[in-house]
DNA sequence: AAATGTCACAACCGCCGCCAA
DNA sequence: GTTGGCGGCGGTTGTGACATT
């Protein structure tokens, strides 16, 4: 025997909402507060069932509601929280002050999702796509060994590769000459692909205060990072270096190795030296357009909003191109 | 200019957990 | 221990705005 709906009175209004019925319900909260929302729509003059007033509220009429496009730091803690938290909009939600997780919710599923996916990025595991390409397996089996690679074997299931993705495969089984960089890219660009890496569990997340979190990504360098505070709590094994740190940016990580990026870029700010400005990488930094952040949420000139979003996807595809490492082992004529 | 497709987001639906009776 | 009310959550849908043909 189930529970009735709480819409199912008739006479009960659905659909958006108007003007006056927003006003309504806020001079009431304001006047008495929410109370019982079971209650709240008779008291206030709504036709509304509570659960219809108690969305409205704190979706969208809520005073302290952050209105306008999420910034870069703001996407890139929902990434990071979302490799963690996994759908947990609300958990999520929680440590974006002014978000909902409505919002939240809307944006994963509108916007980052699809890049991940561009990327070849599981947005559920957060991992490369192994629908596409069983990496684990593939550095599980003889493979592995580069002395034994049969490329043939790739051949099979070539229809099922994404091409980025072989040409990692490809760079790992070749680079262990060359394993400082082979690690030091794959730990950047799919920390949760590393054996044994340590990711956070959620308890340890929900107990990191999130105002420790940097609140400018330009400074987010490898002392002031939130790794770094993660690290300090014991979250991260000490003996994890800087640029070891499991961050789930997929290459637009403000902490980024600058070494990753595609030196021939001639659009490319990044500096390929060991100077300590190194570590302050800035996103904003690899940018051809000034960001002008029109939104007033966030007053901070270094803030990235989402009118750049190609521009971040062409800076993810930079970082894909770079990992086309010419013919280290090119299997593509094979294909 | 109209038709069609795509995107973004507000709102709804159904389920779940908590808690009081 | 059981039941039902309630708030909250996550998945899904509906629709308006915008882009493309």
């Amino acid at each position: 025997m189930g529970r009735a709906p709480c819409c199912e009175k008739n006479g009960l209004k659905k659909g958006p909402w108007t003007p006056e019925e927003d006003q309504k319900l806020i001079d009431y909260i304001q006047k008495h507060g929410h109370g019982s929302w079971r209650t709240l729509p008779k008291n206030a003059g709504l036709e509304r069932c509570g659960k219809s007033c108690r969305l409205r509220w704190t979706n969208y009429l809520r005073p302290d509601i952050k209105r306008g496009k999420f910034s870069f730091e703001e996407e890139e803690t929902i990434i990071q929280l979302h490799s963690i938290l996994g759908n947990k909009w609300s958990a999520i939600a929680a440590r974006l002050p002014g978000r909902t997780d409505n919002e939240i919710k809307n944006y994963w599923n509108t916007h980052i999702r699809k890049r991940l996916l561009r990327m070849g990025i599981d947005p559920v595991t957060h991992s490369p796509r192994l629908d596409l390409l069983d990496l684990s397996s593939l550095l599980n089996s003889p493979l592995y060994n580069p002395s034994q690679l049969n490329v043939s074997r790739l051949l099979g299931i070539q229809h099922l590769i994404n091409p980025k993705l072989l040409n990692l495969a490809t760079n790992l089984l070749s680079s262990q000459e060359n394993n400082q960089l082979c690690n030091s890219q794959v730990q950047t660009q799919f920390p949760s692909f590393i054996p044994n890496s340590p990711l956070l569990n959620e308890t340890q997340l929900l107990h990191a205060n999130v105002d420790q979190f940097p609140s400018n990504p330009a400074s987010f360098n490898c002392h002031d990072s939130q790794a770094s505070v993660w690290q300090e709590s014991g979250a991260i094994p000490s003996n994890f270096t800087d640029n070891q740190i499991p961050l789930s940016n997929y290459g637009y990580n403000s902490s980024a190795d600058q070494s990753m990026v595609d030196p021939l870029s001639e659009n490319s700010n990044l500096q390929s030296t060991n100077d300590s400005s190194n570590q302050n990488f800035s996103f904003a930094s690899v940018l051809s357009t000034p960001s002008s952040s029109p939104t007033p949420l966030n007053s901070s000139p270094t803030y990235i909003n989402s009118s750049t979003e190609d521009e971040m996807d062409r800076y993810c595809s930079k970082m894909l191109k770079y990992l086309d490492l010419p013919d280290l082992l090119d299997v593509s004529e094979f294909m």
